[in-house]
DNA sequence: CGTTTGCTTGACAGGACTCAACGGATGTGG
DNA sequence: CCACATCCGTTGAGTCCTGTCAAGCAAACG
């Protein structure tokens, strides 16, 4: 981790409209850059850790990184990815807990770090933030109770379709039509909830299927309305 | 479903000092009343249905209601127990979607409906409800990613341990020291993410190994203690 | 260029689901 | 109050999915 000098200003963040910032007054927004740090992260490092008290959100500029919780057995489930303009860490510290996840970066990230006090003063003040952030709290809940039933009564090839899918939504794809985000095996593992061997198998059979190419780390989908039927996912 | 005439008030209500209206000012409480509506529900009527727009939400005055979505084969998973002083079917609203999941009542249950305008404006305005709502959001989220990680990595056995263990902190004991929920086999098959019969085994090995006692409908706690290391629980 | 890490495949065992059958409880209507 | 139907709980048998272990190979890395 490196402290980033700052040179980052919200008001003219490349993210700030697709962000949790948006619609927010822009005297506000500028409020922000007053107390925050900016870091930049290599893959592999952790913002936090599970466990950990939170003591500010991370907010990433630019890059990717993994939200995953580690299971008794030391296996790794990973429950959200995010991406440009996310908002990370906010749970734990508004819902008054300690992390219950660990957060590590995907790629080369860089991320505003806004501290505690600070984001508690603007979201307790009269801005319109803790509604924006009630929403997405409420929007992530929803996803999660889906991804519940998902666990519970799919299976692995199932998910491992819906989570290809879901993965696309989140990051794109790159100029090549792959998915544009760098994941072992074992992290598409993690996401699906299974073993790193159950995973490789189920990848190669999608290839043989025709449903998706492998092309190293990347993967490029092919059959788009196969995967959504293997998947099951009802179209939102 | 039936409608009962309005003689609950919020500001005498006995689950209010444990709902999310708790420390909300009593001008503000007593708005409420205005526009809400009371019903009274029998055990195995719905609240509200998977798909549905909501147009409002439900305040649990007395009773119990199981929160479930219904998986692409028609099994169901619930998501979420509801009781006293409980706010239900405020996700979707507040995330500005659909409901996900359904809510139905285990047992005679009287709720009171406030409308979505009125429990908006109150969100919107100057109090802190929106504060309050969004913690409560955090805090499910943060439960939901318990059990992403739970589902996907614990056997059939831990997965109920831990259930059992959270149903009885969700509703208490009654007079005879059982868990204070009518639930049948196939609920808490819903519950644990598992087939009923599966449900049924793991029960019955629980008692013969003294970990619980099965009287009809209802299940007794014997070795706490067992059933948390079994269930691999971090008691928090 | 050696070492480590990640990927892949095969063999195997076991957990969990499905199907089927049956007794008991519950509830309804005559 | 009884007969009937339905639902619920339970048990057994069989199958298959999925995780684990082991080994070989490729890729990445310093």
């Amino acid at each position: 981790m490196k402290k980033v000098p700052q040179l980052h200003r919200c008001a003219e963040c490349s993210t700030r409209y697709k962000s949790i910032f948006n619609q927010i007054p822009l005297d506000e927004v500028e409020q922000v850059d007053v107390g925050k740090v900016c870091y930049s992260f290599k893959r592999g490092e952790v913002l936090f850790y599970e466990g950990q008290m939170p003591q500010g959100v991370y907010c990433i500029e630019k890059g990717k990184v993994k939200i995953f919780n580690t299971g008794s057995e030391g296996r790794d489930q990973i429950v959200r990815l995010s991406g440009n303009g996310d908002v990370v860490g906010y749970r734990a510290l508004l819902g008054g807990d300690r992390y219950e996840s660990t957060a590590s970066c995907l790629e080369e990230t860089e991320v505003c770090f806004i501290p505690k006090k600070q984001l508690l003063n603007m979201v307790t003040g009269q801005s319109c933030l803790a509604m924006r952030f009630m929403q997405h709290a409420c929007q992530e809940l929803g996803q999660a109770s889906k991804i519940i039933t998902n666990l519970a009564q799919k299976t692995v090839r199932e998910r491992m379709a819906e989570v290809i899918l879901v993965v696309q939504e989140t990051f794109g794809d790159n100029e090549e039509g792959q998915i544009d985000v760098r994941l072992s095996r074992e992290e598409w593992a993690s996401l699906v909830g299974t073993a790193t061997e159950s995973c490789i198998r189920v990848l190669s059979d999608f290839q043989q299927e025709g449903l998706i190419l492998l092309q190293g780390k990347f993967i490029k989908i092919q059959d788009r309305k196969g995967l959504l039927k293997l998947g099951k996912v009802t179209e939102s």
